[in-house]
DNA sequence: TCAACTTTGTGCACCCGTTCACAAGTGCCT
DNA sequence: AGGCACTTGTGAACGGGTGCACAAAGTTGA
């Protein structure tokens, strides 16, 4: 059960932590697997699984103290402690994430704005002061920073963040459309609006298929002139 | 081969494409799998199963042309049309998206830009008007709008959903921090910064468990009081 | 105290995705 | 023409994650 939380599991701890907080909010005092499953889009079973691998925290025959479960969760992921983060890159998004309420709210901490641009820099943007991207390494030292945010222009992206990881940053949130490569000591994780989208394209697409299939099941096969090596078959 | 990309597979399909991109820009007239599989951040095993769900396309002894498999990889994604967006919640997130070019480079156009903001509505942003968001409705219709992005705050994503979905939007990609329930025949994809930012901070918080047991290896006993339970053993 | 009811925690079987290893196919050089 | 070097495409083994189904454990009410 401990020593090691499935990477799906861990995954998943942040969305059942903030559906436990809004039941916290509401006033809600325990909460059983199914109630908490539905409210986080996930199966009871998954669930009860996922907590299980934190402990037997819950109540056979009751549910879940919420606000322990909280803790515990919290705990898990580390946000007892304050984790420093450092945004480089203050374009749209950046302008956006340094305003993110939620980005503050739970354990993290804005050490600093840093831009190459110095029209940007020098302006408050979240209460902050937008410092020079020179500084990057001098604010990683100083302020002990441990996570990256890259919202960048991609042809910068990598050149930030080996810097970043050069400074001391083993964990990097990368917003720009590119792949950093780092070292295997290094976490990486990527937001990419245009995959998200490419990727419901995909399905849209298949939805719009299956569609024309149910109507008219004849022309599904039209469709497919290929039994699969694609290149040939493609003329009338 | 045919007839199920594995999901999978699709969500690396964009990684690929847009390796693929580059290299075309570059110049690069073919690839190996292994040079694609280096740019795309996956081992080229992998690789070459994810395209070999598309079809034969590549030459054994040389690689894949790149160009070719471009195409191929985005009519697969169905890029070869163009799908129109929504986005509701033009606040600093929205903004960025707006603005965000590619966006709009491949296959997506911005229908519209609604916000329940009076102050906002009217405002120019990225090159459109923004329209109030009673609109959506007319939009939704109008332009043909298959997916809708939420961008809005948590309180009122789930109405918006709700509000797209009726319209006959079959795709939503939300950034609210918000579970969004909605009827099997839609898909949502969630792009959560918080989360994000959490699964790197458990990431880090083991990483510095791992270096102290390094250095300290008798130390990672103490670290850890219990056996499992939990709740017990906590009192000195 | 006991029985009926509720809910957790988990063993087990299944499925999907990853990785390895290699046969089959292609181009190049002699 | 033939052998060599290279690369794709895929069968097969493996591993992790999911969902089912149920025993264990706790609560409620008589």
């Amino acid at each position: 059960m401990r020593q090691g939380i499935p990477d799906a599991t861990v995954a998943r701890l942040p969305v059942y932590l903030r559906a436990l907080t809004t039941l916290a909010e509401d006033g809600t005092a325990t909460v059983s697997s199914e109630e908490l499953a539905a409210a986080a889009g996930v199966g009871s079973a998954k669930l009860r699984k996922d907590l299980s691998h934190l402990g037997s925290y819950g109540t056979r025959g009751v549910g879940y103290e919420v606000e322990y479960l909280v803790y515990q969760i919290s705990r898990e992921l580390g946000l007892t402690q304050d984790w420093r983060v450092v945004i480089v890159g203050v374009g749209n998004l950046g302008h956006a994430l340094a305003n993110y309420g939620g980005f503050v709210s739970r354990g993290f901490t804005v050490a600093a704005l840093l831009d190459a641009d110095d029209r940007i820099v020098g302006e408050t943007v979240g209460g902050l002061v937008v410092r020079p991207v020179d500084d990057l390494e001098e604010v990683v030292a100083e302020q002990g920073v441990h996570i990256g945010v890259v919202a960048t222009p991609a042809p910068a992206a990598q050149d930030v963040c080996d810097r970043l990881v050069a400074a001391g940053v083993t964990s990097v949130l990368n917003f720009a459309p590119v792949v950093l490569l780092v070292p295997d000591t290094v976490m990486v994780r990527k937001v990419d609006l245009s995959t998200e989208l490419q990727i419901l394209a995909f399905h849209e697409q298949r939805q719009v298929a299956n569609r024309l299939s149910v109507d008219v099941p004849a022309r599904v096969v039209a469709l497919e002139p290929d039994g699969g090596t694609g290149r040939a078959g493609v003329s009338p």
